[in-house]
DNA sequence: ACCCAGGTGGCTT
DNA sequence: AAGCCACATGGG
């Protein structure tokens, strides 16, 4: 393992970061507040002790780490500007300050939101590891367990449904092929697009409805406009504004109306806050 | 035995 | 457009 330290980490809490569920391969292990998880091809042990960050990581350079965990994005500006036009998700933001959103691949969003509709997520990490496991390539022991990559969109591709029905997928395993297929055949939606299209593109894949195409729009391309809309942020809009549970559309505009670009970071304030509770 | 989980597809009004 | 229901799995 190589160290890595960086210094004068702001806005960065590892629970907050970790739990808030944007991602699913990343645990406190050790029960001690530091998380062992794997980005690309390297397996990483994070710890924060105050404002320094210290990764100990098989690879990736500084430049790749920072730019995994977002450093060089100043949160804090992200908070002034949310609470200046919603003063309301004040508690949210102090309960979830050291949240950042990861810079993830995209085929590994894709895959592991489409995995995540009608789940919970302890049973989603269980799904993606076992997916991981068996497909992924094996990227060496560290804490006395062996760790894979998340696997290639042509190994996908090439699983049998029912061969992925072995790893207790349900009926996901369909999707999980399909949109690896169309994946392999589209790749990513095109950076030129607008949100709307890249949206659109989203809901062309069998097994992608609105919510899990926000999903992949917020952490697969870090597109901050997307606010998805699972059972909890029904319950928040529900319980703060009084929207009633089947207004979705409601919902979205009164994102887009106080949240504006700045969408996707208060729906995990947010998500984060209510889960917690 | 029932309900729920970071929902979606498909069919019926 | 909106309202149903089935879908596979495991935990409470």
């Amino acid at each position: 393992m190589n160290r890595i330290t960086i210094d004068n980490v702001k806005d960065m809490n590892l629970e907050h970061v970790f739990e808030c569920g944007q991602c699913f391969r990343w645990n406190d292990e050790n029960g001690d507040g530091t998380y062992i998880g794997v980005a690309s091809s390297h397996i990483c042990h994070a710890k924060l002790e105050d404002d320094r960050l210290i990764l100990d990581v098989t690879g990736g350079s500084e430049e790749f780490w920072r730019d995994y965990f977002d450093l060089n994005t100043d949160y804090s500006e992200y908070k002034r500007r949310l609470l200046s036009t919603e003063p309301k998700i004040e508690p949210a933001i102090v309960n979830g300050y050291g949240i950042r959103i990861l810079r993830q691949d995209f085929f590994e969003v894709l895959i592991s939101f489409i995995v995540s509709q009608n789940n919970n997520i302890p049973r989603i990490k269980k799904c993606i590891e076992s997916i991981c496991r068996t497909y992924g390539d094996e990227l060496g022991e560290y804490n006395g367990v062996m760790r894979y990559s998340f696997p290639a969109p042509e190994v996908l591709a090439n699983a049998s449904v029912s061969e992925l029905a072995e790893l207790k997928l349900g009926y996901r395993c369909e999707y999980i092929v399909r949109a690896a297929e169309q994946f392999l055949r589209e790749g990513k939606p095109d950076d030129s697009m607008t949100t709307e299209e890249f949206h659109k593109a989203l809901l062309s894949y069998h097994g992608i409805g609105p919510k899990v195409a926000n999903c992949i729009l917020l952490f697969g391309i870090r597109d901050f406009r997307a606010f998805p809309i699972d059972v909890w942020v029904k319950k928040i809009m529900n319980d703060m504004y009084g929207f009633e549970l089947s207004n979705i559309k409601g919902m979205q505009k009164f994102a887009y109306e106080h949240f504006g670009e700045l969408s996707g970071i208060a729906q995990q304030y947010l998500f984060f806050y209510y889960r917690g509770k």
